[in-house]
RNA sequence: GCGAGAGUGGCGGAAUUGGCAGACGCACUGGACUUAGGAUCCAGCCCCUUAAAAUGGGGUGGGGGUUCAAGUCCCCCCUCUCGCACCA
C-alpha cells in the first residue's frame, strides 16, 4: 500500500496549484455558454461558521460541476462589509471599524481558501471600499433625479440599542432584526426609496420566478407586497363641507356601515372634535395612544379602544347619520387612515360596536342560516346575499363587489382601487459605518445633491469613538461643513448613512466588472453575465435582501444599465445547521467551529459530510460520528485507487470496442448507472446526499471484485473506467482528494479541466431483470427474466412459477396486471 | 387565526411517474486479522411469531376512502417547524 491519506498536506498542495494556475479566473467569452453561480456574500463578522461552510460547499459543487460540463463559470466572492457590529467592536476594543472589518476579511478569506472553494478571487469586492460605495451614492443620486429617492418626516422604527432607524422589513415581531431590542417609534426626517412605485412589477415578477424560486419565498414576498382590491369611498361630514375618504375591500357591505373609525394620527381626529363636548376626551385619547408603542398597539390581541368625536358622517348609500369615532386599531399608514365600520361583517368592528353600544346592521345574509343583529358575537364574513341594501337586495355578495363599485363611480361617491401593504424603504441610518448619503443642506438652496463629479463622498476614517454608541459623523467638522455646490456658501452635509441593504442590492452586478471606473457597470460585462443563474443562501433573507435587490434590478433596468429585469433566475434556500435539536448558537453552547473539523479531518471531509448529511433545503443535523464516517469513506476511496494503482496506471479506460467480459458486465453497468444517477442528482435536484450514496455503492461494488477476475488488459480497463469514474464524480465535492487521485492515475492537468463523464444508455440496461409477482397486491415471489422478454412471456413464466401455482390452487384468476419491467399482480376472486 | 413545509428503524436519511418500504451512512451486535485497535475486512441489524427461521403476519403520526396496487392520490384529525398576523 502507498502512503497514507493525509488531507492537510494534499489540500495545501492543490490550493496552491489552483492559485498559481489561475484556474478559477474567467472573462467574458461569447463562444462559451456562461453560468453565473452566486452564494450570498457574508458579513465579515470574525470567522466562518458552519452555515457559511454549508452554503459555500453547496455552491462549490455546482460551480465545479458546471465547469466540467464546459460552461464559462463566474463564481465570485466578496464582503458585505458595512454594518453595526464593526462599530460595536470598535467601541469595545478601542479600534477602528475599518481595521476590525479588514482584519476579519483577511482571516475569513484564509478560511474560505482553506476550504478549497473555487472562487474567482480577483473579482473580490468589499462594500466598505470607496471604490464600491461611490456607486451606492451614484445610484442614490440617480434615484433622486428620477424622483425615486425622497425625504420626508414620518414616524419611523427606532432601535435604541443600535441608535438608528430601521426599515419596516428590518423589524421582526416588534424587535430589531439585528440585536433583538424592542423597537419604538420616532418622528424623524428620513430618506426613502420609492419601492412602492414598483409594487406591481415586484408582484408580477413573482409569477415569472415560480419555476426557479421556492414557492415559500414567493408567497412571503407576495404577502409582504400585500395587494388588495377594494374601493375608496367619500363619506360627507355633517355640518361641514368636507368628506372623509375611507378605503375598503368590502364595498358590498357599505349599507351596513353604522359608524366610522379614524386613526388617532388622522388630522381630522383633532379637527372634527374641536368645540364638541367630547374634545377633551378625544385629545386625551390621542395623547394616550401616541405614547403607547406602535408595535404593541397594533398587536392583534391588544384591547380595542376608542372615543366618540362628537361628530357625524353621512353613509352615502343610506344617507343615514353615523357617528365618527377615533380608534386605536386603525393605522394611519394603511389605506386612508379612516375606516368605515361594518360591525355585522367585520370582527373588529363588531367587538368595538358591542363594547361601545353602537348599532349592528346585517347587510349580507348567509344562504343557510339566520343572523340576529341584536345578539350576534361573531361577524359574518363569508359569501352571502345582500339585504337592507336598497336596489342591491338579493344580489350575491361577491357579485356586489363589482356592481357597487360601478355604482360608486357612476354617482361620483368613490372609485374602485387597489392598495398595497408595502411601504417605501427608509434608508437613512444614524450610524457611522455605512455609505454617506451624498446630500448637502444649504440654508439658501435647500436640499442639494452632491454633484456626480465630486463622488465619492468619503467616509472620514480619522476619528475617535465615544462609548455612548452615537455616530461620530455629526461631530466631525471637516466632514460636516462644506460649500454649497450651487451658491458656494457654507452648508452642511447629511450625516446619516445608507442602510447596508443598499450595498447588497446590486453587488452581484458589480462582480461582473469589479474595477470598472467609468460608471457603476460595464455594459458589456454585466449583460454577458447577468442574470445570476443560480443563487444560494439562507431563507432569512426571503423578504429583506431578496426583495430589495429585485427592486434595484428593476430600477437599474429602467436606468438603462441592465438588460435583465430580475436578478436571480433560480434560488436555492439552504436549511440551517443544527445540533442537538437547536440552531448552532453561542448561547446554546452547541457551536462546532469549522476550523476544528478542518484541522482534524481536512476540508474534503468537512465538505463531504455536510453534503451527505441532508438535502440542501432541509435543516442539517450535525453529527460528529457522521463526520467520522465521511472521513472513513474518503480513506476507502484512497485505498481503492492506490491498492489498484499498479495494475490500472497505464491502462486506458474500457472503450467499448471489444465485447466486455461477462464477469465484469455488472461492474460496467454499475459504473454507468452511477454516472447517470450522480449527474441527474446534481443537475436537476441538487440532491448531493443521494449522489454521494450512489458513488458509495459503486465503491462497494468495486471492492467486491475479486483480484483474480481482473488480470487481462480488457478486464483491467473496465476496472480502470470504474475507478476513474469514482474520482471524477466525487471531484466537485471533494476536489483536493480527487486532484491527488487523478494525478496518481496519470492525469496531467487539473481534474476540473476534464470533461464530466458521460454514460451510455445501452450499457445501463440490464440483461436480466427481476419481476415481482404479487397476488392481490401482496408480494409472493420474484423471478428473473431476460430483459428482452415480452409481456406475455413474463406473464406465462409468472403463472407457471411453482410457488405461485401452489398459492393459486383453487382460486379463480380474475385478472392479471402487468407493469412492464417491474411487476405482475394476479388478482383472484 | 391565516399561509407554507414536515412527520418513514436507535439516529441522519432513501424510495424522482401510484408498482419490491427502509438505498447509502451512523450507531449497535457478532466474527476474522492482530502485540494492540478508536485501523481494516466479513456478517447481522424495522417490529411480531420463534430454539432458529421462512417466499409467514404486521408496519411509513392517527382514522377513513379511491385503486389490482398507496409513504406517494382524496377527506377528516393530531403533532412539530417556519413565515405572516388588528391591513379595513
Amino acid at each position: 500500500m502507498e502512503e497514507r491519506y493525509i488531507p492537510q498536506d494534499i489540500e495545501k498542495k492543490w490550493q496552491k496549484y489552483w492559485h498559481e494556475k489561475k484556474l478559477f479566473e474567467v472573462t467574458e467569452d461569447p463562444t462559451k455558454k456562461k453560468y453565473y453561480l452566486l452564494e450570498m456574500f457574508p458579513y465579515p463578522s470574525g470567522k466562518i461558521h458552519m452555515g457559511h461552510v454549508r452554503n459555500y460547499s453547496i455552491g462549490d459543487v455546482v460551480a465545479r460541476y458546471k465547469k466540467m460540463r464546459g460552461y464559462n463559470v463566474l463564481h465570485p466572492m466578496g464582503w458585505d462589509a458595512f454594518g453595526m457590529p464593526a462599530e460595536n467592536a470598535a467601541i469595545q476594543n478601542k479600534t477602528h471599524p475599518a481595521k476590525w472589518t479588514f482584519g476579519n476579511i483577511d482571516y475569513m478569506k484564509k478560511q474560505l481558501k482553506r476550504m478549497g472553494f473555487s472562487y474567482n478571487w480577483n473579482r473580490e469586492i468589499a462594500s466598505c471600499h470607496p471604490g464600491y460605495y461611490k456607486w451606492n451614492q451614484w445610484f442614490f443620486l440617480k434615484m433622486y433625479d428620477m424622483g425615486l429617492a425622497y425625504r420626508k418626516k414620518s414616524s419611523v422604527n427606532w432601535c435604541e440599542s443600535c441608535k438608528t432607524v430601521l426599515a419596516n422589513e428590518q423589524v421582526e415581531a416588534g424587535l430589531c432584526w439585528r440585536c433583538g431590542t424592542e423597537v419604538t417609534q420616532k418622528e424623524l426626517e428620513q430618506w426613502f426609496l420609492k419601492i412602492t412605485q414598483y409594487a406591481e412589477e415586484l408582484l408580477k415578477g413573482c409569477d415569472d420566478l415560480a419555476d426557479g424560486w421556492p414557492e415559500k419565498v414567493l408567497t412571503m414576498q407576495r404577502n409582504w407586497i400585500g395587494k388588495s382590491y377594494g374601493a375608496e369611498v367619500d363619506f360627507p361630514v355633517v355640518d361641514s363641507d368636507g368628506v372623509i375618504r375611507v378605503y375598503t375591500t368590502r364595498q358590498d357591505t357599505l349599507y351596513g356601515a353604522t359608524f366610522m373609525s379614524l386613526a388617532p394620527e388622522h388630522p381630522l381626529s383633532k379637527e372634527l372634535s374641536e368645540g364638541t363636548p367630547q374634545e377633551k376626551e378625544v385629545l386625551n385619547f390621542i395623547a394616550e395612544v401616541s405614547k403607547e408603542d406602535k408595535i404593541i398597539r397594533s398587536a392583534e390581541d391588544t384591547e380595542k379602544k376608542g372615543v366618540f368625536t362628537g361628530r357625524y358622517a353621512i353613509n352615502p348609500m343610506t344617507n343615514q347619520k353615523i357617528p365618527i369615532w377615533v380608534a386605536n386599531f386603525v393605522l394611519m399608514e394603511y389605506g386612508t387612515g379612516a375606516v368605515m365600520a361594518v360591525p355585522a361583517h367585520d370582527q373588529r368592528d363588531l367587538d368595538f360596536a358591542r363594547k361601545y353600544d353602537v348599532p349592528v346592521k346585517v347587510v349580507i345574509h348567509p344562504y343557510e342560516k339566520a343572523l340576529d343583529e341584536e345578539t350576534m358575537t361573531e361577524a359574518f364574513v363569508e359569501e352571502g346575499y345582500l339585504v337592507n341594501s336598497g336596489q342591491f337586495d338579493g344580489m350575491n355578495s361577491v357579485e356586489a363587489l363589482d356592481k357597487i363599485g360601478e355604482y360608486l363611480e357612476e354617482k361620483g361617491i368613490g372609485k374602485r382601487t387597489v392598495n398595497y401593504r408595502i411601504r417605501d424603504w427608509g434608508v437613512s441610518r444614524q450610524r457611522y459605518w455605512g455609505t454617506p448619503i451624498p446630500i448637502i443642506y444649504c440654508d439658501e438652496c435647500g436640499i442639494v445633491p452632491v454633484p456626480y463629479e465630486q463622488l465619492p463622498v468619503i467616509l472620514p476614517v480619522d476619528i475617535e469613538f465615544e462609548v455612548d454608541g452615537r455616530s461620530p459623523l455629526p461631530e466631525i467638522e471637516s466632514f460636516l461643513f462644506t460649500d454649497c455646490p450651487i451658491c458656494k456658501r457654507r452648508a452642511k452635509r447629511e450625516t446619516d448613512t445608507l442602510d447596508t441593504f443598499v450595498c447588497s442590492s446590486w453587488y452581484f452586478d458589480r462582480y461582473t466588472c469589479p474595477r470598472y471606473d467609468e460608471s457603476p457597470l460595464d455594459e458589456k460585462a454585466v449583460n454577458y453575465w447577468m442574470p445570476v443563474n443560480q443563487y444560494i443562501g439562507g431563507i432569512e433573507h426571503a423578504i429583506l435582501h431578496l426583495l430589495y435587490s429585485r427592486f434595484f434590478t428593476m430600477v437599474l433596468h429602467d436606468m438603462g444599465l441592465l438588460h435583465v429585469g430580475e436578478p436571480y433566475e433560480n434560488l436555492l434556500t439552504q436549511g440551517m445547521v443544527i445540533k442537538d435539536g437547536a440552531k448552532m448558537a453561542k448561547s446554546k453552547g452547541n457551536v462546532v467551529d469549522p476550523n476544528d473539523i478542518i484541522e482534524q479531518y481536512g476540508a474534503d471531509t468537512t465538505r463531504l459530510f455536510i453534503l451527505f448529511a441532508s438535502p440542501p433545503e432541509r435543516d442539517l443535523d450535525w453529527s460528529d460520528q457522521g463526520v467520522d464516517g465521511a472521513f472513513r469513506f474518503l480513506n476507502r476511496v484512497w485505498r481503492m485507487v492506490f491498492g489498484n494503482l499498479e495494475k490500472i496506471k497505464d491502462i486506458s479506460p474500457y472503450d467499448d470496442k471489444i465485447p466486455i467480459p461477462d464477469h465484469l458486465k455488472n461492474l460496467r453497468r454499475k459504473t454507468h448507472q452511477t454516472i447517470k444517477k450522480v449527474t441527474d442528482d446534481i443537475e436537476e435536484r441538487f440532491h448531493f446526499n443521494t449522489a454521494i450514496s450512489a458513488v458509495m455503492e459503486l465503491v462497494n461494488t468495486i471492492y467486491q471484485i475479486k483480484t483474480d477476475d481482473v488480470k487481462d488488459p480488457l478486464s483491467i480497463s473496465v476496472l480502470r473506467e470504474a475507478i476513474e469514474t469514482v474520482v471524477l464524480l466525487l471531484s466537485p465535492m471533494v476536489p483536493h482528494l480527487s486532484e491527488e487521485l487523478w494525478e496518481a492515475l496519470g492525469g496531467s492537468d487539473s481534474i476540473i479541466t476534464v470533461p464530466w463523464p458521460s454514460y451510455n444508455e445501452k450499457v445501463i440496461q440490464e440483461d436480466e431483470i427481476v419481476i415481482v409477482i404479487q397476488i392481490n397486491g401482496k408480494l409472493r415471489s420474484r423471478i428473473n427474466v431476460d430483459a428482452s422478454s415480452s409481456e406475455e412471456e413474463i406473464k406465462e413464466t409468472a403463472l407457471n412459477t411453482p410457488r405461485i401455482k401452489e398459492l393459486l390452487k383453487g382460486n379463480e384468476i380474475k385478472k392479471v396486471i402487468s407493469v412492464p419491467r417491474k411487476l405482475i399482480n394476479i388478482v383472484t376472486g
